[in-house]
DNA sequence: ATAATTACTGACCTGTCAGTCAGTAAGGAA
DNA sequence: TTCCTTACTGACTGACAGGTCAGTAATTAT
């Protein structure tokens, strides 16, 4: 008796699919990406990609949003309801965070929003709308917490959280682009983070 | 007499065809950006665009060396050679440079790198010597003068000029991704450099 | 004027890849 | 065991875009 030629698995391609997909993507860029080798990835042929999703910016989309869902909700939920002092919270797991994004999956969708943004205009909406600007929320929150606490005082960082983030986002430009050239990630945020402090400290 | 169908204009073209080629990539990618559309906005036929490129992918190197050439030197002259009080100068002309990065072609350079550079690693190798190395060996001299001036103290921004830049990178992806939201990127640095000056200042 | 040179044109060729669909077989139902 | 539904396959198509080249006309030399 002959192994069967292939299992029907319906629930769990999508998401095999879509793994696939990120892999290839992440590796290749969008455009150079062909629908078939995501398919020999995924184990399955190139047929069955169309039965899930119609075509290859769909695709794409679901690609995205499905590796922003699954991590935005705990971060921003831990930022809201710390009771370390904001100082410490600082130094410790929120520069612990940091310290990891460039090597994440989130800087592989920013660098596949900054190819294909353009052309997916709702695309960089979702984006904007789950992940940017609720992230600088609940950094501002944070910071005139700590305001209200008496621990730091009144400064433009309230009104830019930008200023906080900026170094994760050369960080991550930096490791996608000179893997080859180090960069000292680690002290480059902690010193980041201590002149933040000097500066904002009450 | 009719008037000529096209001069002949050996001299100029390679401008005018790496010209059009930016403004080409600047507005879709490197990949959707098709030759035919660079030939019309260049005004020439797709068939000159291969007798001075013998390839898109030598058009696209093209178009990044000739952007990159035109605007370092004089940047590093400066930076070595002010004679200002160094807190001054970053206060004044450092700070006006650093606002204009993120709407300038060096942005589009950025992005094209972003999305490209995997698959043209001699071009991202190229640009580490001639930008990168040059513009951080350039900050930190800056830093180290102040330095030896004993206009700042000793700290970690010596060996990390990189977190000088960081903001006019976040300015930059901002405006690639999210030109609809507004970041008033004048204050983002203003409120950065005066950062880093409370932080070394001796 | 005439010939020689070559910058330039645009129709064509060709490989590639997103998307299709007729057919196959896995797995459940009767 | 047989039938039925449908998840799945893979050969095929059509369009698009990079690259070619035989021919044309602008310019220069004679």
């Amino acid at each position: 008796m002959p192994e069967p030629r292939y299992q029907r698995r319906k629930e769990d391609r999508p998401q095999e699919i879509t793994d696939a997909a990120f892999a290839a993507f992440a590796e290749n860029g969008y455009a150079a990406t062909r629908i078939e080798e995501v398919a020999k990835r995924a184990g399955v042929s190139k047929g069955l990609m169309y039965l899930y999703f119609k075509t290859k910016e769909e695709l794409f989309k679901a690609v995205i949003r499905n590796v922003v869902m699954r991590r935005i909700d705990a971060l921003i939920e831990v930022l809201e309801s710390t009771e370390m002092r904001s100082e410490d919270f600082m130094r410790g797991p929120m520069a612990e965070f940091m310290k990891q994004v460039p090597g994440s999956p989130i800087a592989v969708v920013i660098r596949l929003l900054l190819s294909e943004g353009p052309r997916h205009p709702d695309l960089v909406d979702y984006y904007w709308e789950n992940v940017v600007s609720r992230a600088l929320a609940a950094i501002t929150g944070f910071v005139e917490r700590g305001v209200e606490r008496g621990e730091f005082r009144k400064t433009g960082v309230s009104e830019l959280p930008q200023l906080i983030v900026a170094p994760v986002m050369l960080g991550m430009i930096w490791k996608l682009l000179f893997t080859k050239r180090s960069l000292d990630t680690d002290k480059l945020i902690d010193t980041h983070i201590d002149m933040i402090l000097t500066y904002i400290k009450a």
